[in-house]
DNA sequence: GTGTTTGTTATCAA
DNA sequence: CTTGATAACAAACA
């Protein structure tokens, strides 16, 4: 389940590896993934040069030197990005050991003969062509502030929980309220901030949400520090297991003893989504 | 066969 | 118009 820091680790690998390299062709394995014509898609790719890897949200943005295209790729729940050199294996993916494995969806091949593999189990995930003006319109319409950048301001956060009558799980993941938190997130900022996810956001005290406000970025930046969070699916760009796992403290803990407190992690279905919380620590 | 996993959107209700 | 709640999507696993 890649979410801001997962996406995060993997922009970075990418921009590592394949910035100003010429796209030679591009496979399209499963034609809803890219959207209409798959053969389209493919044609504006071919001969562009990467130009840069941006991120917003979960969003991933290559720039091309196209003038005005930009390609997005969102992995919802199961997608992989994974680079691998010329005639290089990769043993993993969704657990194959094939260079493509079953679930490649999208394979973009570079003037080098390195490759850049999209694989998606789910096929949730897709990739995207875009000008700057439906980039822009996009993101208006479905992002909210950056919690790693300046626009997420405390005061306009207090704000928009105040105005807010469903529970403060469901605010969080709101990509249009702070962009880049999921479900394993957003459970572990609510035990840092030591707040109940079921609690009603309007409800919230002024030190509540200025501890969640403050929890966010610092829990994003230790995960995007230990290469984010492998539960199921998640791998870099290099196909390598995340090591935030290990640090979480409520997600996947059911039952467990509370790291602080030693009384038992409750796990129950808030806004749809399993929710893990410890009775003690949070009020 | 059933329930569970979750990011996002579609759909419906208020 | 806005807001909120829920189903749907897809595939695999226990």
């Amino acid at each position: 389940m890649p979410e801001l820091p997962e996406v995060e680790t993997v922009r970075r690998d990418l921009q590592k590896h394949l910035l100003n390299k010429k796209i030679k062709s591009v496979t399209v394995l499963n034609p809803k993934t890219v959207g209409g014509k798959p053969e389209d898609f493919a044609t504006s790719l071919q001969g562009a040069f990467l130009k840069d890897i941006l991120r917003r949200g979960k969003l991933l943005i290559f720039k091309l030197n196209k003038p005005n295209l930009f390609l997005l790729t969102h992995l919802k729940m199961t997608g992989q990005l994974i680079y691998l050199i010329k005639n290089e294996v990769y043993a993993g993916g969704h657990g194959e050991s094939d260079t493509a494995g079953k679930y490649a969806r999208v394979i973009i091949t570079f003037a080098d003969q390195s490759r850049l593999f999209f694989n998606d189990l789910r096929k949730f995930g897709y990739m995207k062509l875009v000008d700057q003006e439906e980039l822009d319109k996009f993101i208006l319409k479905n992002y909210g502030p950056e919690p790693l950048d300046k626009d997420f301001i405390l005061s306009d956060f207090i704000a928009t929980l105040k105005k807010r009558r469903r529970n403060i799980k469901s605010v969080l993941l709101d990509q249009k309220i702070v962009t880049g938190l999921g479900n394993i997130y957003v459970d572990e900022v609510l035990f840092a901030a030591g707040v109940r996810p079921m609690r009603l956001a309007s409800e919230i005290t002024k030190l509540e949400a200025t501890k969640i406000f403050t929890a966010i970025p610092k829990i994003l930046n230790l995960a995007i520090k230990h290469r984010g969070t492998t539960f199921n699916n998640y791998v870099d760009g290099k196909g390598r297991k995340g090591n935030f796992s290990k640090m979480l403290k409520v997600y996947g803990r059911a039952k467990e003893s509370c790291l602080i407190c030693s009384n038992a992690i409750i796990k129950t279905k808030i806004a749809g989504r399993g929710t893990h919380y410890c009775p003690h620590c949070q009020k």
